[in-house]
DNA sequence: ATCATAGGATTGTCAAACAATCCGAAGCTA
DNA sequence: TAGCTTCGGATTGTTTGACAATCCTATGAT
């Protein structure tokens, strides 16, 4: 077991730092992060800004266009919807692994990470709510243990907030989407692959159908 | 419609220069890639070198460990059944996609590579085959219509390649692998997304079986 | 009003430097 | 001889400064 503790170059903090920028949309889509300016907000020095924004690019969370810079990602409907058909199956196939292979713990964890986002439903807590996701989202993709399926979707989650920044709203939909993580919970626990994959598919489908709700709503307001 | 003709960077140069030694297993897995070497064949400074090395762990053909520098990626046998995983559920999207979409002039494109395909097996011409699966491969993928699916598998597809440096020969398979790309073209030619869908999926099933037969063999030798 | 031009802002690239870290090899000890 | 320590070279992480090439904008000319 390696207990090394890295003291984490000025690079990696770069990253996660902009990274949560964006994520959080603070940087909106479309923005332009000029290299001097991210320099003197990080206190960082032009090279590493550059490659640190390189990696972002790698994430295809900033797009750099030549003689131009970086830039925020814009993220145009038409491939959030080619972003949500990757993760319906991807998500179906995490889900189905997690049916066969999740240990007893990990289900008691899924359980709890349910039960939490289930409470901040009723709370009608936001953030709690995006928190207990990731949660419950992180333990199915390490239960599932294909780590290629766990970073694509990990990307692939990345991508659409930048959709989200805008269109966070739709907390109505919550109650429904407990009930489709539920499903999904319920299918893991019977150890059942094949309802596993549907319930997780059908989730996506709908969170796709929301956000393509939220999207119209915007586009007329 | 936009003609520009771009200078083409250094960094973008020297990315793809890296990226070809990668995959055509000039520079070996697990192989370290020095920054001053690498600075004297590129003929180009340390800066650009780290950036396009940056992009290269974006696309995971190098891994950077902290304070030890890049070294080519090595693919464990277990991380390449994951991306096997992977691919057998986006190419089976892809051909599915493809079935429904493609044009006629793209399934006349995409038989004319095949039979280009059946002509290098014929010929026992390997590097001819690989150029004609790669471009039934960049047809198919071009006429799914889905980017995200597009870019992931061609991800995918490199950093197989990683393993593929030693194991290339399996020459054999060839006749039979021409049997199955010709049953994903049929079904896409007759418009049948689901059993585009299976052939695909088959065909990289078998190429699975293959690359692990192949492994075994490498394993005793 | 349209076009050309000039100037500022920004990126792309290079060079040189230095601290921090790692790794191997020499030397010391038992 | 085996094992431990120490030392030094090699390599990376990061900074600073510089300059040409390119883009954008505002100014000025027709």
């Amino acid at each position: 077991m390696d207990l090394r503790v890295t003291p984490l170059g000025v690079q990696s903090q770069a990253v996660d730092k902009l990274r949560e920028a964006i994520v959080s949309g603070h940087f909106q889509p479309g923005q332009r992060l000029v290299e001097a300016e991210l320099c003197r907000l990080l206190g960082i020095s032009r090279g590493s800004v550059r490659e640190a924004l390189r990696r972002l690019e790698g994430e295809r969370l900033v797009v750099i266009t030549p003689n131009r810079g970086p830039s925020v990602t814009e993220l145009s409907w038409e491939e959030a919807v080619q972003i949500y058909d990757v993760r319906r199956l991807l998500e179906g196939e995490a889900a189905a692994l997690a049916a066969r292979r999740a240990t007893a713990a990990q289900r008691e964890e899924m359980e709890a990470a349910l039960e939490a986002f289930e409470a901040a439903v009723a709370a009608e807590d936001a953030l709690g709510r995006v928190g207990a996701t990731a949660c419950f989202y992180d333990l199915v993709l390490a239960a599932c243990g294909n780590a290629v399926v766990d970073e694509i979707l990990r990307g692939l989650h990345a991508r659409i907030n930048l959709l989200r920044s805008r269109s966070m709203s739709r907390q109505g939909r919550a109650p429904e989407s407990a009930r489709e993580l539920r499903a999904i919970l319920a299918a893991i626990r019977d150890r059942a692959p094949a309802a596993a994959r549907k319930a997780a598919m059908l989730h996506v489908q709908a969170a796709c159908a929301a956000a393509k709700e939220a999207m119209a709503e915007r586009r007329v307001a």
